[in-house]
DNA sequence: CTTGACTCCGTACCGAGGTACAGGGTGTAG
DNA sequence: CTACACCCTGTACCTCGGTACGGAGTCAAG
């Protein structure tokens, strides 16, 4: 029974401890149990829980959609037509959020392939790319961007 | 010439006027050219760079970063190894963007597919794949995340 | 039993990204 | 020439997502 405190938990997941709390106030990490002196005791869930909170925050979520992804995780009536159409809504919100993104990717790789060499960059196809961005077809080719890359 | 007022650009782009104002002190949009009354005159590309900017913050770049990104496309020195370099970094963060955005996506899809009929939502394997996400590999599957769903 | 790191709670403060006046000028239709 | 919508500058204010105290209790090592 891995029994972390506060300040482990947010190094383990990277954040401050101030920020742990400032989470539990508004909602997003439930109130752990406390030992009899008051102090938090997490289980290695809290963990994740904070890397997935971390995480979508990085892809642009705001606490309170965060909060309706992990709710829509926890709800024991998951099944419900009611929280399908909340999950596919989320859905639709990340592919929107991934198409933007691949048409950046899209624009700034043509810019490394194009201007490798020399020359201004005001003669690389990018400035197009940008002007006008793929946003109506996610290009299938797009999917080259998995990992190996970095 | 199509000359716009701030008024027709702020909503072209889906914004509002004292936003506009609000990126010129910011220096994410250039001081365009005056009337003889002092009135802004932007065009078209003025209309692209406003809609550029709000998909990028749309999926988490900072108004920051989002200088970066269009100093690369607006920089004449583009072809310098520097900004190939910053470009770089900007592919690798959306990268990381899109593989975590990925990951929830595919979260939030299996819970879609596999509670589709009744029972609890906590015999979904979903549970299991927030608790771990596949943040090493993109999964290639995950490419059917491609248009033609919303 | 002292010391130092850690925890508690509460409140104050901070930067980012806007949003909303106030107090004025412009432009055009009637 | 009056109305009314739009534009100007400037400053004040707001929410979000934290971050930083202050003052006090806890706990493990020495």
């Amino acid at each position: 029974m891995p029994a972390i405190s506060i300040g482990q938990l947010a190094k383990a997941a990277g954040v401050g401890v101030e920020t742990v709390r400032f989470y539990e106030r508004k909602g997003l990490l439930d109130a752990p149990p406390r030992k009899g002196s008051g102090y938090r005791q997490y289980d290695d869930d809290a963990v994740e829980r904070l890397k997935f909170i971390r995480r979508a925050q990085l892809v642009g979520f705001t606490l309170k959609e965060i909060q309706d992804l992990l709710a829509l995780r926890d709800d024991p009536d998951a099944r419900r037509a009611d929280v399908r159409e909340r999950a596919a809504a989320k859905v639709a919100d990340i592919d929107e959020k991934v198409r933007d993104l691949l048409a950046m990717r899209a624009s700034l790789t043509t810019l490394l392939a194009t201007c490798e060499g020399d020359g201004p960059a005001s003669d690389c196809p990018i400035i197009t790319a940008f002007r006008d961005e793929g946003r109506n077809e996610p290009t299938e080719r797009s999917c080259e961007h998995g990992a190996g890359e970095d």
